[in-house]
DNA sequence: CTAGTTTAATTGGTCAACCAATAATATTAT
DNA sequence: ATAATATTATTGGTTGACCAATTAAACTAG
């Protein structure tokens, strides 16, 4: 999942619909501060645990601020834009997996090509070093978690920390899925190949040559998704 | 900050640290239990809140798995690539501004390229009526927020639900950024406009005239980024 | 000695009491 | 009456205790 906020937990759940639900009928304007913790949570019958974990959720999103020993606010947008936000944040579970590559695979494009521009000679040395441990281990169970190694060096090479951190979080959920798939259980020997294409096409920063083979390299898993969604 | 976890609280990156370290010298295995939070805590002299933050932060980003009653174990990959992604967790904070830009100008125009294949008629009705309110907003302070619920509309015309989750984390991000920095006090009149434009390429399915529409849209934000950075 | 059962210890999840900092109120001095 | 100060109440942050479920250990029957 990509929320971290697991939604198995009714209670926080309930906490969020019913800010929501004081949003919608005006008792709670975007802008003023919202009730005490404690108020909340004797109000749903509920931990104050949970109105804390919901608050955290919503200042994640930007949806509120928390001020230590002085209450939380609001954002000071109108409240139709705050009932869609808190009602995506409350949509937000289990992402297609489809979707999740799909979002992968646009990433990686972009990193790679962001990459070709701003990489540096050491980026470029980390990343044949990490080519040369995922080749070592290619037949070894090692040789994911060395593939995931070369993905995250081209992520750093790009110089966008907001793309490297998406990524981040993107890919422990698609390797989750697809070990129930069963997929890539064989190592494909052109994988290799793809590596060392894109390696070279960074060194020489051509960019169309570098995403196009990043493109190819995951084509396999893009197609793999679309028929699992099909 | 993207990241939930404001890492003012120096408790919880001291748990992180030290989970790190028993990766690093062996103490704690790959795929195996990690200590009880109880006794984590206690070792170091810290509270199990903390504890429980920095567990939850773990198994937001897919490394650990967390079981009632029963404990936590790490993620069954290679202790190399584990102290990588703790170290890459420890260290998101404060993105900085372009990169934020950059990316939602990456996620926006996927986004406006995926609608123009996906959306359906009640997409397009949604996106004219959105466009409709902005424009009455135009010289009122409702107008960012309209804005805002624009491009929500067009990210969920994409059916890619994490694109829309990405662009609903980092949107407020930007704003809080701008507003500092008295970015998009005036209006322009050519926003209207390119508003307009990409609703027509969206309903005519010209992915192509949609990306540079919306690349010419976020130009002036992105040129105002780019400045700030240098 | 082994298999099944019962008991005790350990675990994450939850809750309520406590803490220090803040904000509001009451009090006092001018 | 007003401003400055002292007091009280309220707030988010933190801690320790309690809960039910799970796991490990001890025990007993065969």
């Amino acid at each position: 999942m990509l929320s971290k906020f697991n939604h198995k937990e009714n209670s926080t759940v309930k906490v969020l619909q019913h800010i929501y639900d004081m949003i919608n009928d005006g008792r709670l304007k975007p802008g003023s501060k919202l009730p005490a913790e404690r108020k909340l949570a004797q109000e749903l019958s509920v931990g104050r645990t949970h109105v804390r974990n919901a608050f955290a959720e919503l200042e994640f999103y930007g949806i509120v601020k928390t001020y230590p020993q002085s209450g939380s606010v609001v954002a000071a947008i109108h409240h139709n834009a705050l009932q869609g936000l808190i009602s995506d944040i409350m949509s937000i579970e289990n992402y297609d997996f489809f979707s999740l590559v799909e979002t992968r695979l646009i990433l990686e494009m972009e990193a790679v090509r962001l990459a070709c521009e701003r990489a540096d000679d050491k980026d470029i040395e980390s990343l044949k070093l990490a080519h040369k441990e995922y080749i070592d281990n290619f037949h070894t169970p090692r040789r994911v978690e060395k593939d995931m190694i070369f993905h995250r060096v081209i992520a750093q090479a790009s110089r966008n920390d907001v793309i490297k951190s998406m990524l981040l979080i993107i890919t422990p959920d698609i390797l989750s899925h697809y070990v129930t798939k069963d997929f890539c259980s064989t190592p494909l020997p052109t994988d290799k190949h793809e590596h060392q294409i894109i390696i070279d096409a960074i060194e020489s920063r051509s960019s169309s040559k570098a995403v196009s083979a990043m493109r190819l390299h995951l084509d396999r898993l893009y197609t793999f998704a679309k028929r699992q969604k099909a």
